[in-house]
Parts: structure tokens; C-alpha cells; sequence
DNA sequence: GAAAAGGTACTCGGATATCCCGTGTCCGAGTCACGAGGG
DNA sequence: CCCTCGTGACTCGGACACGGGATATCCGAGTACCTTTTC
């Protein structure tokens, strides 16, 4: 039970997008140094971003990727989403009735995390992060 | 992101358990046909559950498995802990100064769900489980 | 005193959990090479 | 032409999901042996 380091990656690199210039594309290379990862690792990962809708991607001489108009609403469970896929972190699987009591519970708690994460959009973090700054 | 099937047997047996008799012992045979899953296998799952105090088990004829004393207290956040650890859920292992913004706002939505699965005992979600039957 | 009744202690077999090990599968993490597209 | 993203194929290791077999453990039934009771 854990987050992937691909969601990590892409965490970071969303926020570290929020906070530069805002329209300037930023090269895969920059943002792999940056986390210590390869950038054709990297690559795979943001292109899962490109596809969702949250950034988008130039390619020639000085591309590279770029937030989307609307991206002060993207939440963190946005970006996880994207990465982790949407399944839920528990089905039962057992058949023991419609209504499984354990599956129930487990679902209300994630549906809680999950309200918790929807609620942290980027905008929001990013001027937090300039006041620790 | 998912729970391991270990978790989703482990609790399926405690809430058996709270909902048979309390005295009797139930042999691992028994739980293991419940869920169609080979004893030997479930058998490693339970010792963890005995050794993390939860319930205990007896050799011999009659043997089985069984809930201890204070079994009413147990909560799902016990069981899902000592199946599967108790580290959580995100490290972010870069080195971006010590207050990592990705990871406080994961942490604190981890937090949220713990909270809610710390609140559900078993003695509680046997009642319910009644009350549906 | 002998037979029946009772009781203790010991053995033994089977039911049970526990340990150690092995296997197959799947997924995360990452690399490489090549293709496509745009300045 | 060069720089950049896109992507498919590949490797590699480790975790997960099981299962099997041998072993340790423990209970309960049986049994033999001794003691007590009763006539």
C-alpha cells in the first residue's frame, strides 16, 4: 500500500510548473535533474499528463512541457488520477451477499482521503510554498 | 494503490469471528472453505494476526483459532496495520529542504482515512452486521 | 476375599497450528533506440 | 538540420499470491493398574 514513485514524480513536477513562469515551456532534462530521475523516464510519465489534459507538450527547438490554461483548479487528486488510475484501493471480491460490510467501510475512508486531496488545488499550494520561501 | 487480498482476508475473518460464538474455537479449515482460499495460506495470514495480539490459537483436537479478550476494541486500522505494516503511504526521498510540500498534504489525507478506519471497531460493525442479516 | 465400581496415570493417535521452502505471475522502475514534428 | 517530445520493446528485480511438506504441539480417548466399596 503506497503511492507509486511515478505519482511522486508527477507531483512535484506539477508544482515546480505552478511556481515557474507560467508560459515559458520547461525542457524533460530540466525537470529530470531536478528530481534525479532519467529524462526518457520522466518523459513517459508527463506524456500520461499531456493525455489528461493538464499540461501540454512542445516539441522543436526550445519545447518542452506547459500548464494548461484552467490549471489553478487541478487538485492533487487530479494529478494522482492521472497517474494511479482512478480504480479504488479495495474490492472484495468474495461472493457473500451484494452488500459487503468490509468493502463498505473501506470505501468511506478512501472517499475521505480522497475529499481531503480534491480539496488541495495548485493554485492554493503554490502561494503557500512562496510563503515558506 | 491497493490493499493486498492478505488485508481483505484477514478482515473478512476477524468480522467472522466477532460474529460467531466468542468461546469456540474455529479451526482454520473452516474459515479457509469461507473464503475459498487453501488453509495453509490463510494460516500465515492469521499468525500475524496472533502475533500482533489480536486473537489466539490452540493445537490439538478442538482446537482453532480465537478472539482474545478485549477483541471489542479492535479496530479496522489494527487489522489493516498488521497485515500490512504500518509505514505510510508516501516518502518522498528527494532533498528539497525539510518540509516537503507534497508530503505534508499526502500525509494529512492519509491521516483522514486512518481516522475513519480507527473509528470503526469490530464490536460495532458486528451489530450492523446483525441488523442487515 | 472376590467382584464390581471408581479413580488415577500413562500412552498414543489424530487433529491442529507453525515453520521453511519453492513457484509462477505481475508490476514498478528504468533504459535504449527509433520515429515524429517543429523552429 | 537539430532539438525536442512520443512511444514501443526490452530488462530487471522485487513483491504478491499461493501451495506443499515436514515438524511441533496439544487434546482427548483409550487403557492398564491400583484403590475403594459392597456383599
Amino acid at each position: 500500500m503506497k503511492y507509486s514513485k511515478a505519482t511522486n514524480y508527477a507531483l512535484h513536477t506539477m508544482l515546480f510548473l505552478a511556481a515557474a513562469a507560467p508560459n515559458k515551456p520547461v525542457g524533460v532534462q530540466q525537470l529530470a535533474e531536478r528530481q534525479a530521475v532519467s529524462p526518457t523516464y520522466l518523459s513517459k510519465i508527463l506524456t500520461k499528463l499531456v493525455k489528461a489534459g493538464m499540461i501540454e507538450s512542445a516539441s522543436g527547438a526550445n519545447g518542452g512541457y506547459r500548464l494548461r490554461r484552467n490549471w489553478e483548479q487541478i487538485s492533487f487528486l487530479d494529478i494522482i488520477h492521472a497517474i494511479e488510475g482512478t480504480a479504488s484501493l479495495f474490492d472484495c471480491s468474495l461472493d457473500h451477499g451484494p452488500e459487503c460490510l468490509v468493502q463498505r467501510v473501506v470505501l468511506e475512508a478512501e472517499a475521505k482521503m480522497e475529499a481531503h486531496l480534491r480539496g488541495q488545488t495548485l493554485a492554493q499550494l503554490v502561494s503557500e510554498q512562496k510563503i515558506d520561501h
